[in-house]
DNA sequence: CATTGCAATGTTATAACATAACATATATAA
DNA sequence: TTATATATGTTATGTTATAACATTGCAATG
């Protein structure tokens, strides 16, 4: 389990590969987009759309209102730079960009610090148990809750 | 996947084996949550808490709040007969009660039909990652979106 | 250089999902 | 009887998300 934030310079090449990916693939990496990205990116927990909102508000001192940044999470989500998680109804940063379609993550209720997890056993076993029902996956939301060493220890 | 509703002699199987159940654990199962949970269950396909309102509307005829609703909805779950998918906000019946804690999900896009996938493989990888990251799991959400056999033809 | 088209954003309003808080009822045990 | 616990009724509100339409800005085309 991920025990501190990442660093500064982890975040900012985060953000940089971002940039890239969408300058290559023609992608309007706008200033909402990345400012939206920045929060969630920099919040390392899981965060909610309207605590993105406050943020956003705070920064600009304008008027702002959700569908702005539920088209900004879209575009996030729709690119793979930013997961949600249906579980607690809150948005992650990828650290991995365009290097794997599904992600499955580990999140400690305690701490609330999450940790992608995906390991090719794992997707073959689920990519496995598709194929037997005769199912074509499209996409799967995997979230471990529980909890994380450090927080069980307590 | 599940081409068909389940039987009326499957569905009165199911609820007697919860009936059973809640007796013997001396559960109180009251009512309205027989209402709920025989609303959910046989319904077949995932159902929303709003529409089991409507439906226990029609049914009662008296005036009836989304807390009662919610109110049988958790304990339905926290006993294991009735699941939340999180990624649809929906919710299905179990139709193995108390034979498995995790319960993992097939759902169709297309046609709404869902299946439990619970099979032992599956939880075991999912354990082994858990341990591989030194994590205690409480809870796993596991839905898998996509296309059934007969719907990826069409 | 219009003007047209398109992608993104602004804005208002409301839909959809869920729970807090307190009142009432019902059953059972002391 | 009274106390206690469990369940339900009821009102209000909190939280999450989207529909619908207006506006802006920019780039391609004539």
């Amino acid at each position: 389990m991920k025990k501190k934030s990442k660093s500064i310079s982890e975040l900012n090449a985060t953000i940089s590969r971002v940039d890239e990916i969408c300058r290559s693939n023609n992608l309007g990496f706008t200033d909402i987009r990345k400012q939206v990205f920045e929060i969630i990116i920099k919040n390392n927990k899981p965060i909610k759309a309207y605590q993105i909102l406050d943020e956003i508000r705070n920064i600009t001192n304008k008027p702002s209102h959700p569908p702005t940044v539920y088209r900004a999470i879209d575009f996030l989500i729709e690119n793979g730079f930013v997961h949600k998680l249906n579980s607690i109804n809150s948005f992650v940063g990828c650290f991995h960009p365009k290097t794997h379609e599904e992600c499955y993550f580990l999140i400690c209720k305690k701490c609330n610090l999450y940790q992608e997890c995906c390991d090719d056993s794992l997707k073959d076993r689920i990519s496995k148990t598709a194929v037997h029902n005769n199912f074509i996956i499209s996409n799967t939301t995997l979230e471990i809750e529980g909890h994380c060493l450090d927080c069980s220890k307590k």
